[in-house]
DNA sequence: ACTGTATTTTACCAATCAGTTAATTAACCC
DNA sequence: GGGTTAATTAACTGATTGGTAAAATACAGT
């Protein structure tokens, strides 16, 4: 069952280890080993990482002599940015206005019927 | 293991059920079967994915007589949403700048030692 | 109290996930 | 070629996920 991408950006993002993989790669590009230096966790853990964020399309690999160096590759984040931006408005409102503007869309929903 | 808010929220986000809920949500108060029509899915499975959002504080249930209402609470995708603001720059820089920029601040960390 | 409607709980299942250890591949250096 | 370092693959494990069917709960209307 492929799930669609947003699915499998989301569900990337979903583990601290991932997020803490791409913040590190925000500085630029890492070796495997280097990635997985700050973690208490075994070199494959790591791989396995890497590789849903591979899959999820967050990284880019290339090869350099025995390196498999990482670099990071943001457009995903912009999917799921413009995704949440639908939201935006439904917490710069504050509750009340939100109740508010909630109650304007239902009327204008039945009105458009 | 208690999972960090961070990625509660992306988990639940990661799933095309769950975001077609709270895109339903946008629109107002909704019961449960209200919310699983759309779908081709047993009540049961409705119920388990509220509880995923629910969980996640993405959403906020009440009681009316039987019936169980669920409203959209946004709150943690301002979360998600500060969190990606960190890799804005990233995909808003053209490739050949973020390249540029990616090589600027390795060579700034290396002069930082 | 009886019936229907709304929803959840329980018990189960197959698939996926996050990690491990041990073995393997790949490239470097001498 | 032999040894070292970098990284992946394979095989396994226990926990979690997303679904189901069937039973239970909760309330409303008559």
């Amino acid at each position: 069952m492929p799930a669609d991408q947003l699915s499998t950006t989301f569900q990337a993002l979903a583990d601290p280890t991932r997020r803490a993989i791409l913040a590190s790669l925000t500085t630029g590009e890492k070796t495997v080993s280097d990635l997985a230096e700050p973690f208490d966790m075994t070199m494959p853990a790591i791989t396995k990482h890497l590789k849903v964020l591979e899959k999820a399309n967050l990284i880019e690999r290339s090869r350099e002599a025995q390196y498999r160096p990482c670099r990071l590759h943001p457009e995903p984040l912009k999917d799921i940015d413009e995704w949440i931006s639908g939201y935006r408005k439904f917490w710069e409102a504050s509750f009340d206005r939100l109740e508010e503007y909630l109650k304007q869309l239902q009327t204008k929903e039945k009105s458009d019927e």
